[in-house]
DNA sequence: TATTGTTATACTCTATAACTATA
DNA sequence: TATAGTTATAGAGTATAACAATA
């Protein structure tokens, strides 16, 4: 554990560092497949369908960055977009079958990398890591105000 | 704690979303000084004098882009760059005064912001988050040059 | 020949604003 | 009027490759 009379400005500067991790994880990333890209797949997958708004609270961005990333995947045949009949301004996003098949390979592949990389932690440690990324994110984000409180308490909601 | 089958899956889940947190703090920051710069001017101000091989290795990423984020810097009075008396290739930056200043000036906008939103966080949460991130980055980090050939002969079909 | 650093180029990701369509 | 989504544009950040200077 890192001894300093300020952990804040640790934490600030391991943040600034994070993104070489991002970078280094992407690098095994199926072709077309962008670290964006399989954010939009991860949550389609563990959340099931959804609109764009909601996408793009949960990926942190705003709606027009969302609504791009969505428009890559669906030109790919990987996410099926659709009119929401209950609102005729909203649209549905939900994965294709190809889309599952690429989100396993991908999520393969990450699982892969992370298990050979850190075979040397504890399975506890890297639950906590993602654990207190999620409330980082809860507290700091700026979405805080339109997500559900519920996912305050559950990292794991399906 | 959250509880999954998969702590790599949600691992991989929480990495792709911290962007939003980066980018929320750098809301926080004195004009002219983006993530990057912030990055560059709390390395030099934690690890004193440095040459540009090292700080592109601390940052995590290609020298030509610390090359680019230290001639901001410099342009604007924040870094001193001179040249390396011991080696003529080389280059040394550091701090100057005014860059002093402005690292001390953002380093307390961040603390002010991450004391602020983090207030019901246990300062041990803190600094275990920051640790965790630190070992992550040295675990995922440039490995790819130092992996055991016999890991590629294990996954690779004769 | 190898190493250190800079510059040119292209790509990814992002937010803002203007726009369409619907509630 | 307000909301959901798309598109155009601009800006930050990055890697690769080509280059110059020095070891």
């Amino acid at each position: 554990m890192a001894q300093t009379e300020d952990p804040y400005r640790e934490l600030a500067r391991q943040l600034g560092s994070v993104g070489a991790v991002r970078r280094e994880l992407a690098r095994s990333f199926p072709h077309d497949c962008q670290p964006a890209t399989a954010i939009v797949l991860m949550l389609l997958g563990r959340r099931g369908e959804m609109r764009m708004s909601e996408l793009a609270d949960l990926m942190g961005v705003d709606m027009s960055v969302a609504s791009r990333h969505v428009t890559h995947t669906v030109d790919r045949g990987w996410v099926d977009r659709r009119p929401d009949p209950l609102d005729g301004r909203a649209r549905l996003m939900r994965l294709t079958e190809s889309g599952e098949r690429l989100l396993a390979e991908t999520h393969e592949r990450v699982a892969q990398t992370l298990a050979r990389r850190l075979d040397d932690w504890p399975l506890e440690d890297v639950a906590r890591l993602a654990d207190l990324l999620a409330r980082l994110r809860v507290d700091l984000g700026e979405c805080e105000r339109h997500l559900d409180p519920r996912h305050l308490r559950s990292t794991t909601p399906l």
